[in-house]
DNA sequence: GCCGTTTTCGGCCCGACTGTTTTCAGTCG
């Protein structure tokens, strides 16, 4: 059965954390992290490199012992050292190492002085103030740890780019089975939402218990929750649920736009409906018993005389109206993008030299990109002082000089500081094209202080964009506390403007928070912050996500062609 | 566990910050 990279990934993952735990030598789980990342950015499923007869030993990170590993785990299932690990140390560790301020020292010491095991032993020595007896912990760290354990536990949702990984696997499965029969996954995941819940698959055909059958027989599946001849549910091995529908054709519009909400737009369109003495539903669009519409999409929206509205805008929010009055906005798409203004290069953390991003840039038809890795107070990422900054900007020019038609705009992902300072002088700022600034550190300012250090950077006339501006993590780190309202504002004031990243973890700004900048007239930059050629692809998913926030071509700075985007670049 | 014109051992991006201590371990990125 093939293995998929995520699932290789997640297990050197738990071996990591079992490892940092445990003690083991910190370069060994290491190594195992490093491969997780590796294996995650692959083009390619390591089952699929195997079968062709791939060494994986070759890949960077990735050396016999590993190779060998990931070639059992394929092979077997198994992963030997994860088990012993878990036999070692049974319970939730990975869990309770995942809370804010614990980590696996913290984690050791609670599992051998107070025997906590799962997040139930934690939160039971916390209230009962035991955790205060460990060397280490106070009162403080006890508060904190009751508080984060208070929240309720999110509903898990799935990053949408990984729910697209799960569903084109699971289409392309489903399909052979079905002729010429339409496939198509409705629900959030159509509307292109950041994260879904899960996968709603819809199927034109008549009763047709055989796809059923098929999709409970998919080797990702779980469990079966439910088998019937028109509907049938799962649960994937990682953890997503799927729901497959089997409707008519003649219905099959009617069930795709019921199928993909939302709820709220779906209820706007009905009321439509009903003004006219009609009914509408996932069969179709009624006049009384008569089936008036419901074939394709186009077709019901035409008869409640609405436009057609994008699966992005679905969400009640102001559409329907304008669907109404046919003034939906024409949005920026894919093709609309001429270049992408943050990316980085081996100077910093990018893993490939300048010239191998501007020559992957070029060949999704872009006419130039920003080079902006990190400054130097990220000394994780090797950021850059005004020294080499200065050796930076002058291979650009030169690699400039042998470029044509496509440009390498100079720039830098300077560092907001505590304070709102910028990272580097001003001096080696002013001689760049793009300057990027971004929080890195100091996460935990309260709102009022966030909020004024980012105004205070935008103070600087050099800085051009606002990278990632709440610093989420989607399902690993809450944006810090942050006034975004009044940022957007003082990026307006200021000729700032906003970055949209497209990178599938961050999504930052969120639509809502884009279609508040296009609102209050600050344009923004879809960008997606790629560290691997391969990453330059996400920026698809920024464009879903500028979609969703209502934007328009002309709201976005890298739709312009060069000159005009230089312009708009000095404020 | 990986890696190697510094090559088969001995390194491996490391500095800031927090809450705890009373000089620093642990966490974070």
């Amino acid at each position: 059965m093939p293995v998929q990279n995520a699932e290789i990934a997640a297990l050197f993952d738990q071996a990591a954390e079992l490892l940092e735990i445990k003690g083991d030598n910190p370069f060994r789980s290491r190594a195992y992290r490093r491969a997780a990342r590796l294996i995650e950015g692959l083009p390619k499923s390591v089952t699929s490199l195997l079968k062709a007869g791939e060494d994986l030993s070759e890949l960077p990170g990735i050396g016999k012992d590993l190779a060998g590993k990931i070639a059992a785990i394929v092979t077997t299932g198994k992963f030997d050292l994860l088990e012993s690990l878990k036999d070692e140390l049974p319970g939730d560790l990975g869990e309770i190492a995942a809370l804010p301020g614990l980590g696996p020292k913290r984690v050791k010491l609670l599992y051998d002085k107070l025997g906590v095991r799962s997040i139930e032993d934690l939160y039971r020595a916390a209230k009962a103030g035991r955790l205060r007896e460990l060397r280490g912990f106070g009162p403080k760290s006890e508060a904190k740890l009751l508080a984060a354990l208070a929240k309720p536990p999110s509903q898990k949702r799935f990053k949408l780019a990984m729910a697209e990984a799960e569903a084109e696997a699971l289409v392309s499965f489903l399909r052979p089975g079905l002729d010429k029969a339409r496939v198509v996954v409705a629900g959030s995941y159509r509307r292109r939402r950041d994260t879904v819940g899960d996968l709603d698959i819809l199927v034109a055909a008549h009763r047709n218990a055989a796809v059923g059958d098929r999709l409970s027989k998919y080797e990702n599946v779980a469990n079966v929750l439910a088998h019937g001849p028109t509907r049938t549910t799962v649960v994937l091995r990682s953890g997503l649920q799927v729901d497959l529908r089997v409707v008519p054709e003649q219905s099959y519009g009617a069930a795709l736009m019921y199928f993909t909400g939302s709820k709220a737009h779906n209820i706007a369109r009905r009321a439509l409906a009903n003004e006219r003495g009609w009914k509408l539903n996932e069969y179709g669009l009624f006049d009384g018993e008569r089936r008036i519409a419901g074939a394709t999409e186009e077709d019901v929206y035409g008869k409640l005389d609405l436009a057609f509205v994008p699966l992005e805008l679905r969400e009640d929010r102001g559409e329907v109206v304008l669907a109404k009055k046919k003034r939906l906005p024409k949005l920026v798409s894919l093709s609309d993008i001429r270049g992408d203004l943050h990316v980085h290069s081996e100077w910093s953390d990018g893993t490939v030299p300048i010239a191998d991003m501007a020559a992957a840039a070029r060949e999704r038809g872009y006419a130039y990109m920003a080079i902006t890795d990190h400054s130097q107070r990220v000394t994780i990422a090797h950021g850059l002082d005004p020294a080499r900054l200065s050796r930076q900007i002058d291979e650009v020019d030169r690699l400039n000089d042998e470029l044509e038609g496509f440009v390498v705009l100079k720039g830098v992902e300077v560092d907001i500081l505590a304070d709102g300072r910028l990272d580097l002088p001003d001096k080696i700022l002013s001689r760049l094209d793009v300057v990027v600034a971004a929080v890195h550190y100091k996460f935990d300012l309260s709102r009022q202080s966030q909020t004024e250090r980012i105004i205070r950077a935008m103070d600087n006339r050099n800085m051009s964009i606002l990278a990632h501006p709440t610093g989420r993590l989607i399902g690993e780190r809450e944006p810090y506390d942050v006034d975004m309202e009044r940022v957007i504002a003082a990026a307006r004031e200021r000729g700032c403007h906003l970055e949209v990243n497209a990178e599938p973890e961050r999504l930052d700004l969120t639509d809502v928070h884009a279609q508040a900048a296009k609102s209050m007239g600050v344009k923004v930059a879809i960008s997606t912050d790629a560290h691997t050629t391969a990453a330059l692809g996400y920026m698809r998913f920024g464009v879903d996500q500028a979609r969703r926030g209502w934007l328009e071509s002309g709201d976005v700075i890298n739709t312009r062609p060069l000159g005009e985007l230089k312009k708009l670049l000095k404020h």
